[in-house]
RNA sequence: GGACACGUGGCCCAGCUGGAUAAGGCGGCGGCCUCCUAAGCCGCAGAUCGCGGGUUCAAAUCCUGCCGUGUCCGCCA
């Protein structure tokens, strides 16, 4: 709670200078209680201790009966603790926020091989990255969000070749004892034509040395920009990766700019960087005049050769994205990169790579894999649940649970609020738990709408947009009324909204800043509970002023996180 | 084999720039709709914070060894 910090820091830090302590290491000290019912914030006086030759208990009583303000605070076992005072913190909370960010950012992130519709596990990378554009933007900062699009090289290649060589009965009958795909997705071009790609898998996988050769001829052409053979490429990989961004778009991600690894074949950056990295200290090369970094000069332990040119001279994807880096700092002033986990050593050789050309190292955020129960998602060995089913089923069972609670709705009402509900839901789920945490996928947790759900979050809005709608005009600036303890609890939570998204956005913590939304979305609804805005028809209109405050928090902080927040449900 | 993550009640998960009785949710048990949407609220039960050492006035949090799980270790992308 910052705002509280800020007044107290000035006199603490007075009262104990006066006692003898002297530096700032303090503080660090003072954090927020763990006790929420002893204080907002306190000092635990223990390392004053020793310096002091005194008991802690002692220093804490000494302290407390030198401060004062808008805040209680009392000296309890050797903690200082402080709570702001009702009425300030009131003041101070509907006053209004000003979100403090200013940065530029540039936030790259999906960026999935256009080869195939998205399963859950490949979609954790999306959602992450969309929820730090949403929270970047709703800091404040200026934010950029970017898709690199793989175009050439390998994969687009087998795509590629598939759709010249095989037809659809080849597909088919090479895909004999494979599931069909669900006839719901028939037309969706991402689910059509990965079957090309998976039938083109199988084939290579019978060892054909003609087909190898084919497919190297395409790749090594798209390698050194051949642009017709890139034209073929993306007339294949296109309309795949729009049939993957219908999929994003209804989950709520959308991208400002998309860029094409090809970009820096063609114009030339690729060959300039490797000339460069050719000059630089810590390079070698092979006996077939493959080009390498050691980057084990630089620190990197395990496997130290960075290899950046081939033997016949292309590039690698490596090498690509370094190119690709560097011509992203000149887009902005913060790089922000969101890669799977397996992406690690990868990002550190870029990383080193970088910093050995003289340019910044960006920001990454990891995240661990989503594993099914049955173990690692794979869309080659059929276990896998697609990001376009599991929007299917959230929406159909989000339908009948609207149908069973509010009987009588119109069928499309019920469309627009299940459909909400079912991507918030199913977003929320990945967002709030910790990015390194590698997590199981289970329907029944993907498709819950109670408890830390995000139709939690969306029931507590509603609840405040009922009581606007039913008083139908705005809140009135009315003086403090009572504040009894679910209001000032509520006070507390909502004062610690820039706090905490600054945290999230800062440290690239989405979860952080979702399990706050629970927080606050709790606290609202133990002040629905306790201090009612509509009694017998008359308005309390400072409860109602701190309702719509909160509504207001409520739905930017949904907005943030990327839940939908619907007025009614 | 090496590198990097993760390991918290039956299940999931927060806390991990050290501080007070480890916070929530699911599931279980028991309550609350003549009262602004019960997708809600209240209460009860349930935790050797993987295991062992170390640092400290203080360790879930830092260091270290071990165990378990995941990921990576291509002149692939």
């Amino acid at each position: 709670m910052n705002i509280l910090r800020e007044i107290i820091e000035p006199p603490l830090e007075v009262a104990l200078a006066n006692i003898g302590v002297s530096g700032d290491i303090w503080k660090r000290a003072l954090g927020t209680s763990r006790e929420r019912a002893q204080g907002d914030l306190s000092l635990p006086c223990f390392p004053f201790a020793k310096q002091l030759g005194r008991n802690p208990a002692d220093i804490a009583e000494e302290l407390a009966s030198a401060l004062s303000g808008n805040f209680e605070v009392k000296a309890a076992g050797g903690y200082l603790n402080f709570k702001a005072e009702s009425n300030w913190l009131a003041g101070k909370v509907m006053s209004g926020i000003e979100m403090p960010g200013s940065k530029d950012v540039l936030i790259e992130h999906t960026s999935a091989n256009p080869n195939g519709p998205f399963h859950v596990g490949r979609a954790r990378n999306a959602i992450l990255g969309d929820t730090l554009v949403r929270l970047n933007r709703l800091y404040g900062n200026k934010v950029r969000a970017e898709y690199y699009v793989d175009d050439m090289g390998k994969q687009v290649g087998v795509l590629a070749w598939a759709l010249a060589n095989l037809s659809k009965d080849d597909v088919d009958s090479i895909l004999d004892d494979k599931d069909d795909i669900n006839p719901k997705w028939n037309g969706k071009a991402d689910h059509e034509t990965v079957r090309w790609y998976q039938a083109a898998q199988a084939k290579r996988s019978e060892g054909s040395q003609e087909i190898e050769d084919e497919i190297s001829k395409l790749v090594h052409a798209s390698e050194h920009g051949d642009d017709s053979v890139l034209k073929q490429f993306e007339d294949a990989y296109q309309p795949v990766l729009d049939g993957m961004l219908e999929t994003l778009s209804r989950l709520g991600i959308e991208f400002d700019t998309f860029t094409k690894e090809s970009k820096f074949v063609v114009d030339g950056t690729v060959s300039a960087l490797m000339d460069r990295l050719s000059g630089l200290e810590i390079h070698d090369s092979a006996d077939n005049g493959a080009h390498f970094l050691d980057l084990g000069q630089r620190g990197l332990k395990g496997k130290t050769d960075f290899f950046y040119r081939r033997g016949d001279g292309s590039s690698l994807y490596a090498t690509r994205d370094i190119a690709y880096h560097m011509w992203k700092w000149q887009q902005c002033g913060e790089l922000i990169n969101v890669l799977g986990e397996d992406h690690k050593l990868q990002a550190k050789q870029v990383g080193l790579t970088l910093q050995e050309l003289g340019e910044r190292v960006p920001e990454v955020m990891f995240y661990a894999f989503i594993k099914l129960p049955e173990g690692k998602m794979s869309t080659r060995r059929g276990n896998v649940v697609f990001m376009d089913d599991l929007l299917e089923e959230a929406q159909a069972q989000a339908a009948s649970v609207v149908r069973e609670l509010r009987p009588g709705l119109e069928e499309d009402e019920v469309t627009k609020i299940a459909e909400a509900v079912g991507v918030s839901a199913v977003r929320f789920n990945i967002t709030k738990v910790s990015p390194d945490k590698g997590f199981t996928f289970r329907w029944e947790e993907a498709l819950s709408f109670e408890g830390e759900s995000a139709p939690f979050v969306m029931y507590s809005h509603t609840r405040a947009c009922s009581i606007a709608s039913r008083i139908g005009r705005d809140s009135i600036p009315s003086s403090t009324g009572d504040i009894p303890p679910a209001m000032h609890e509520l006070m507390r939570v909502m004062a610690c909204f820039v706090d905490k998204l600054a945290q999230s956005a800062n440290e690239n913590k989405p979860h952080a800043f979702a399990i706050y939304m629970l927080e606050l979305a709790t606290a609202y609804n133990s002040f629905y509970r306790d201090c009612h805005v509509i009694n017998d028809g008359v308005v309390d209109e400072f409860n109602f002023a701190v309702s719509e405050k909160a509504r207001e928090l409520l739905r930017s902080g949904m907005i943030g996180v990327g839940i939908i927040p619907l007025e009614s449900m």
